[in-house]
DNA sequence: CCTATATGACAGTAGTACTGACTTAAAGGC
DNA sequence: GCCTTTAAGTCAGTACTACTGTCATATAGG
């Protein structure tokens, strides 16, 4: 990965006065834009997280729920296996919170019509309605960045993350991308 | 707007623009634009955060801690309120993770100099072995991406993360960018 | 001297997550 | 029809992170 370290060198400056270029140097670099990339991360999240969490906070809920909205809301008749796999977290923690999204109505749980030991996944229209909400409050602040850097750096943007992704999520990143631009329809369930 | 929509497909729209109320399917494509992101972000923070957990998990430690030596290493001598205003926590919160952290002999407390009261925060020798660890945990991860996916999709992920960042972070993320690059003033140990 | 600031500390609450054990219902193999 | 596995739900207990509100101490600055 040798021409990939100059590219990251200029990535850092786009104006580069003297690139330092000695080796030492060199690797000190590289480890400061994984710094970087860590400040803007914490940064980008932090402030992103704002608005939806004062709507939530309304409701009484915090970002699990936000998180199984987004999901269920992304694959409808989502199973709850699969919704576990998603979120990497333990069938109680779900349950604390996928229990009260279905009690207050904004889940809907149907048994799947092949395995019937499946509960199916989809938004009501009042958790379909929350959801749109929660998104609304987060996209200002999305389109303001993606106009701001372009394009091509928002292509670049999600390349990264989807480095930083190990199989298991890039199967699901594949899977609703294709899903949406294909058949523009649900994806494979 | 006229063929922007299929640049939008790619994924690879030069020129974003204002948003185009013309047409009903390119309203769809800009939010299926965002979702992605929000899909995208999600895992690759997932993803990055089970290396430095696990060891966390092991000194009784979690993700807080993380961040408040990850912050003192990027700025030595950090005054407490600064650290506040980074965490955007409160100062109980905060009181939580630091106390421990300074008594356990992770971070260094001095008072100012200038002003007495302040308490200007820096890692101890066990505190940066420590935030390396951490570091090195999540490098490979970070280091594979930006193999993956190139110098000039680094870029692009960095501007739009500042781009998804108030005010009060980008001066933060200017100052380390330029504190580093230019003077050198406290390069990370 | 007086007020504002920087920091620290206490009490109580809530959201998210964990481990471990147990139950129910249905699928699938034999 | 058994029997094992799988999908999902449930209970008890614990820990981390964050919040609000209140109060205390030391120091800066006018």
């Amino acid at each position: 990965m040798q021409d990939v370290s100059s590219q990251i060198i200029l990535a850092a400056k786009p104006e580069p006065g003297p690139p330092a270029q000695s080796h030492a140097g060199l690797l000190f670099l590289r480890e400061e834009e994984f710094r970087v990339a860590q400040d803007a991360l914490f940064f980008a999240l932090r402030d992103l997280t704002v608005a939806p969490d004062a709507i939530l906070a309304e409701l009484n809920m915090g970002r699990a729920h936000h998180r199984c909205l987004h999901w269920i809301s992304r694959k409808p008749e989502l199973k709850v296996g699969e919704l576990l796999e998603i979120l990497a977290i333990t069938k109680q923690s779900l349950a604390r919170v996928l229990g009260p999204l279905i009690d207050e109505g904004y889940v809907l749980q149907v048994k799947g019509q092949k395995d019937r030991r499946q509960r199916l996944l989809t938004l009501t229209e009042k958790g379909a309605a929350l959801e749109r909400k929660l998104f609304e409050a987060q996209r200002e602040r999305l389109a303001a960045a993606y106009r701001e850097a372009g394009g091509q750096a928002v292509d670049g943007f999600r390349r990264v993350l989807r480095g930083m992704t190990k199989d298991q999520g890039r199967r699901y990143l594949d899977e609703v991308e294709t899903g949406r631009t294909g058949k523009a329809g649900k994806p494979a369930q």
